[in-house]
RNA sequence: GCCUGGGUGGCGGAAUUGGUAGACGCAAGGGACUUAAAAUCCCUCGGUCCUUGAGGCUGUGCGGGUUCGAUUCCCGCCCCAGGCACCA
């Protein structure tokens, strides 16, 4: 009895190994076979995984597994999305260099997922740091420059003075730079952008049919890209230098336009400035505003703040003299730049109308109660009729949209448009760890590409990392020294490198073909066979940018010929964050949870800061190592846990709460099989009649096959049509609770014993995906000779699995007041009889009038009655 | 601020299409076994009131509405989380 203990540790190495060594989960195509491709995000290697992976894993593992069963051929594979700022960073503080640094947290961290068990095709795991994967994402870069999807613009970054570089979002902490605290600044470099905008119309079309994407995901998509359909308007500017464009959702308000906004950093602004009084106080303004966050400046709540430009326009419907105004407020790169104001039905306008003393006029006039411009508090934005608008006065605003953007056409005062709130995607990182753009700049030639043949352009090691004076890259001579492939004469290589969204917009069409060494780096029958993705799962925090950029990108791949579909990812399981309070010391800054004890820092004993609840990430340090969990349960009673705290798609606050009962549950399930063992090894499972008057089971056992049969049942819906781990564990949970309270058979029962015997197969089966080296150790003792992954997932018979008897709720008045039991199948006129009968009921509604009598099948009678009570 | 979700016992969650709120598990309390402890097994477990019952009332963030019936649908609010284009 002594080897036939629950041992983790033991079982969990040896089925490791034995897969291993079998190759068990190794793919290749194979055209007789359903593929089924499931895709989990990689990970950046940050050093180690944490849990947040592991339940992101443990989704796609049970998935894998699950589809296995049901004879697919799956292709399952990992990999590390291996360029990034935290190796620079690391780099930069630690003087590791950031390839070292990368590849020791990737050896780490694979150990980690090894010791998980999860079904990967390791053969394929590829790392997107390594000259083999980026010279590919480089020949694509020049096939897009060829095809003019890929261009240079001037743009924004922010910069720290300090440091004399440039600063990532992540790195300005309340307009501060994180490392020296310095007043971070905005400088303008040029930069290389992909034109995702071409792609605009076919991104929004497509959403269409991702039918396998939840809505949120699509809906957060769709606002994105933001789509919206107005009319772009000329004013006439007053001296004479043609117009000023506007770009309105409402020009059912232009009649109310007094005055004109434009963009704090717009060009026109430093054009109308010039020469101006007031050019010096108009240039302080605009620097004042570039300081100031995007997100502030557009917010409801911030002053809105503008200096007059000394010039004027004119509206072109009423003739009005408008003034010109710089304002805060007002986003460069949306629309035009400018905004006709129209302070009486928009409150951005109207709150800066106040303030400088600006002309009030209504043109929309609510249903009950007419404005008056003198009297207003703030702009009236909802619909109405138009009043002070020409020919259109008396019309109602909505319909006059249309009207008015005809009558611009046909004036030739503006036409109707159509705006995008999507941006062109800016891809130049001045940053070492990522792939270089591969292009040259020449004194004479300008821009060219290296020659296809010079690629990959590989990353130089021997650089300095100090984290000051920008790019490592662009102060390493024998890097940017070189000479321009068509002339011949000294030129210097691009250093900026690539967002490192680039490299993760196109690694599942990698994982194909993931030694394919010849261009273009993708065996096109392969991708044939394995795209698109059927399964994608991994962070909601994905919902936007990755996943835009991966459409994007499949898009454009295919227009170059490189692969087949028009989306990459048919279903997607976007699960919810796992988040952990955040941990600060005023000395040491933030803290791993392992680092503070009793509400005190380890390092100098101060008290510690706790910070909120949010998303595990290695820069917060509000991470947990699983470690600890795999070193006391084992990999598989972690796995259970992570599955049985919530359903994939809901956040979750980490809480190791309970794993005590996720252990508990696996050695319980042991023990009542250990303890049948002898008895049901030579027993198959019960095979006999299903229904009707062959039945022969009788009593619990009876009930312990339905039991079995609706266990089977729910589990493979509940996998199969949502993904919730969660309630297959408890109903797993529910059955090996069932087989504890039947009374022990004899042994020599051996009809009893083959329904326990199939009871047992079936939970086996069933929990495999979840925990799969429990299970196969417990199916190997059980005598089979398949190991339990290449078994077949258990069927159910519905007849078995039917109930014979079902309670019927009883309701007066909409609250239960009785159940009644009826046989499956019995006549609703019988059981509203049986429910108004029923003593409680009859109680309560004697004497009382019957209003009516509603009938739910299956479920339940509610009596309506009416009187006193 | 904007866009997208979420809020159910002491805790994680269940209730799949408007029809029994609280499955399953954790924690807690009680009991059995044991010299003892651990482990294991069994029972109780939203709140409240009384007449302690096959009892009444109440209860799914807050306030309203629709309905015979609302955790579920609608309107308003509060709080929490994700994203906001250089974290990945």
């Amino acid at each position: 009895m002594e080897n036939r203990k629950y041992r983790p540790r033991e079982i969990e190495e040896k089925w490791q190994k034995r897969w291993e060594e079998q190759r068990t989960f190794n793919v290749t195509e194979d055209p007789g076979k359903k593929k089924y491709y499931l895709l989990e995000m990689f990970p950046y290697p940050s050093g180690k995984i944490h849990i947040g992976h592991v339940r992101n894993y443990t989704i796609g593992d049970v998935v894998a597994r699950y589809k296995r069963m049901r004879g697919y051929n799956v292709l399952h594979p990992m990999g590390w999305d291996a360029f990034g700022m935290p190796a620079e960073n690391a780099a930069i503080e630690r003087g590791i260099h950031p390839s070292v640094w990368t590849n020791e947290n990737i050896a780490h961290m694979r150990k980690q997922l090894k010791r998980m068990g999860f079904s990967y095709d390791w053969d394929r795991e590829i790392s997107t740091c390594e000259p083999e994967y980026y010279r590919w994402e480089q020949l694509f870069f020049l096939e897009m420059y060829e095809k003019d999807l890929v261009y240079k613009k001037r743009s924004a970054v922010n910069w720290c003075p300090q440091c004399r570089t440039v600063l990532a979002n992540e790195q300005v902490e309340a307009g501060l730079c994180w490392r020296c605290s310095a007043v971070v600044e905005e400088q303008v470099l040029d930069q290389w952008f992909f034109r995702i905008t071409n792609y605009v119309e076919e991104l929004l079309r497509d959403c269409d049919k991702l039918t396998g994407w939840p809505e949120r995901v699509l809906t957060m998509q769709q606002n994105w890209i933001g789509k919206s359909y107005g009319c772009e308007i000329a004013f006439p500017r007053e001296d004479g230098n043609g117009a000023i464009r506007v770009f309105t959702t409402r020009q059912d308000t232009l009649y109310g336009a007094t005055f004109m906004l434009v963009a704090a950093e717009h060009p026109l602004v430093t054009e109308l400035a010039k020469g101006k009084p007031a050019e010096k106080q108009i240039r302080a303004f605009v620097e004042n505003v570039r300081k100031q966050d995007r997100a502030v400046r557009t917010s409801e709540s911030t002053e809105k703040e503008g200096v007059f430009l000394g010039s004027y326009c004119t509206n072109p419907v009423t003739g009005r003299k408008m003034p010109i105004y710089a304002a805060n407020f007002v986003l460069a790169d949306y629309g035009t730049g400018c905004v006709m104001a129209v302070p009486t039905h928009d409150q951005r306008d109207f709150e800066f109308a106040k303030k400088y003393g600006l002309p009030l006029v209504v043109v929309i006039q609510p249903p009950n109660r007419p404005l008056d411009p003198a009297a207003m508090t703030e702009a009236y934005v909802e619909e109405g009729i138009l009043v002070n608008s020409g020919p259109f006065s008396g019309m109602e605003n909505l319909k006059a949209l249309e009207a008015i953007a005809a009558h611009l056409e046909k004036a030739g005062y503006g036409k109707k448009t159509v705006q995008y709130r999507l941006r062109d995607w800016g891809i130049s990182r001045q940053r070492y760890w990522g792939a270089p753009i591969p292009i040259i700049n020449c004194g004479k030639c300008g821009t060219v590409p290296v020659p296809e043949k010079d690629l990959p352009v590989v990353l130089p090691r021997d650089v300095a990392f100090t984290g000051e004076g920008g790019s490592p890259l662009a102060k390493h001579k024998a890097f940017v020294e070189t000479a321009c492939p068509r002339c011949g004469s000294p030129a210097q290589r691009e250093t900026d490198t690539m967002d490192t969204f680039v490299e993760s917009s196109w690694y599942f069409d990698r994982f194909c073909s993931p030694r394919y060494s010849v261009k273009p780096g993708l065996d096109r029958k392969k991708l044939d066979y394995w795209l698109p993705v059927d399964q994608y799962i991994g962070g909601i925090e994905h919902a936007i940018l990755h996943l835009l950029y991966a459409r994007f990108y499949t898009k454009a791949l295919r227009d170059m010929g490189l692969l087949g579909v028009d989306e990459p990812f048919k279903n997607l399981l976007t699960q919810g964050m796992v988040c952990k309070e955040s941990m600060r010391c005023t000395e040491h800054g933030y803290l791993f949870p392992e680092e503070a004890a009793d509400g005190k820092c380890r390092k100098c004993g101060l008290e510690i800061v706790v910070g909120k609840t949010e998303k595990m990430s290695k820069s917060l340090r509000n991470v947990v190592d699983p470690d600890y969990l795999v070193e006391k349960y084992g990999a598989d009673t972690a796995r259970l846990f992570c599955l049985f705290a919530a359903p994939p798609e809901k956040d979750l606050e980490w809480s190791d709460q309970g794993i005590e009962g996720a252990f508990r549950f696996l050695s319980r399930t042991w023990r009542i099989v250990m303890d049948y063992l002898d008895d049901i090894y030579d027993i198959a499972p019960y095979r006999g009649p299903v229904s009707g008057n062959g039945q022969v089971l009788e009593g619990e056992i009876k009930e312990l096959r339905r039991k079995t049969h609706q266990t089977i049942k729910r589990v493979t819906a509940d996998i199969e049509d949502r993904f919730h781990f969660n309630t297959v564990i408890s109903a797993v949970m529910e059955l090996v609770n069932a087989l504890y309270q039947i009374g022990r058979p004899a042994a020599g029962d051996r009809q009893a014993l083959s329904v326990i015997r199939e009871t047992i197969d079936a939970a086996v089966l069933l929990l495999s995906p979840i925990v799969p080296h429990f299970c196969e150790e417990l199916w190997t003792m059980l005598g089979h000779g398949q190991g339990v992954a290449d078994s077949a997932w258990p069927a159910f018979d519905p007849a078995v699995a039917s109930e014979e008897e079902i309670t019927i709720v009883v309701q007066v008045n909409g609250k239960v007041r009785s159940r009644v039991t009826v046989s499956a199948g019995e006549e609703e006129a019988r059981i509203k009889t049986l429910a108004r009968t029923d003593g409680k009921i009859a109680k309560l509604i004697t004497g009382k009038e019957l209003v009516k009598e509603i009938y739910v099948p299956n479920k339940l009678v509610n009596i309506v009655v009416r009187g006193n009570t």
